[in-house]
DNA sequence: TTTATACTTCGACATATTTCGAATTATAGT
DNA sequence: ACTATAATTCGAAATATGTCGAAGTATAAA
């Protein structure tokens, strides 16, 4: 009924559960806050996008951060790039405008 | 700087996580599509909102139902207020329009 | 081709979550 | 008071998640 594509709930857990811990909703706010997927960070700006950038605002393994940035793109939450040693991350709107679509319709799975 | 009441990031952790669970997501579902917290939901519409109810729509046992009842309500997600022997659950709308616009202005955190 | 940097994978361990059935509490009807 | 119905709490077991350090892979630079 909606002509937006759909999030199925099974993703939606998926997406739901990515968000549902600390360390990655503040990898997802430090993403929303700075980068944008075309223009990826230039890296004379207060903050860049790179797995290290992150690494050194969270205060955990880098093992764990690489688990936590794993789980985020496998809930189709982020952009994850190589360019040359360093790997880059960024938000993807296309989720974030289902996300709002969802809540804005009060339709949190009206797909079932 | 927003004018709305703000959820802070500890909180939203919570709502996430209380989301995702297929179980629970489809609890809320179920109430998203058919209460309003002002209207409980009379007995002779097809879905309504008593605890037996999400039972009956569920296939898991009442207890586990109860357990994450519990999980929503506590993560603010969902009212629940006895009425005789039911206990009915309604969703908190103040809450969804507060996830409504974390996502549309694309601030998951940013109060952090 | 050796070395350094950036990041990921693996294995292990601790903690958290999900689930159930049994027992318990709350309310209403007999 | 007893019984029935609705829902919750408790304790135990199975599964999932978060975390680390060590080892591995990818790329670039010397």
């Amino acid at each position: 009924m909606s002509k937006y594509k759909t999030i199925d709930s099974e993703q939606l857990v998926d997406i739901f559960k990515a968000l549902a811990n600390s360390h990655r909703l503040k990898i997802f706010n430090i993403l929303t806050s700075c980068c944008t997927p075309g223009a990826s960070c230039a890296s004379d700006e207060v903050f860049s996008c790179c797995v290290g950038d992150l690494d050194s605002q969270l205060d955990i393994a880098a093992s764990t951060l690489s688990h936590h940035l794993k789980e985020l793109h496998r809930a189709g939450l982020i952009h994850m790039q190589r360019d040359g040693k360093q790997v880059y991350c960024s938000v993807n709107t296309d989720v974030m405008k289902q996300l709002e679509n969802i809540f804005s319709s009060q339709l949190v799975g009206a797909q079932l």
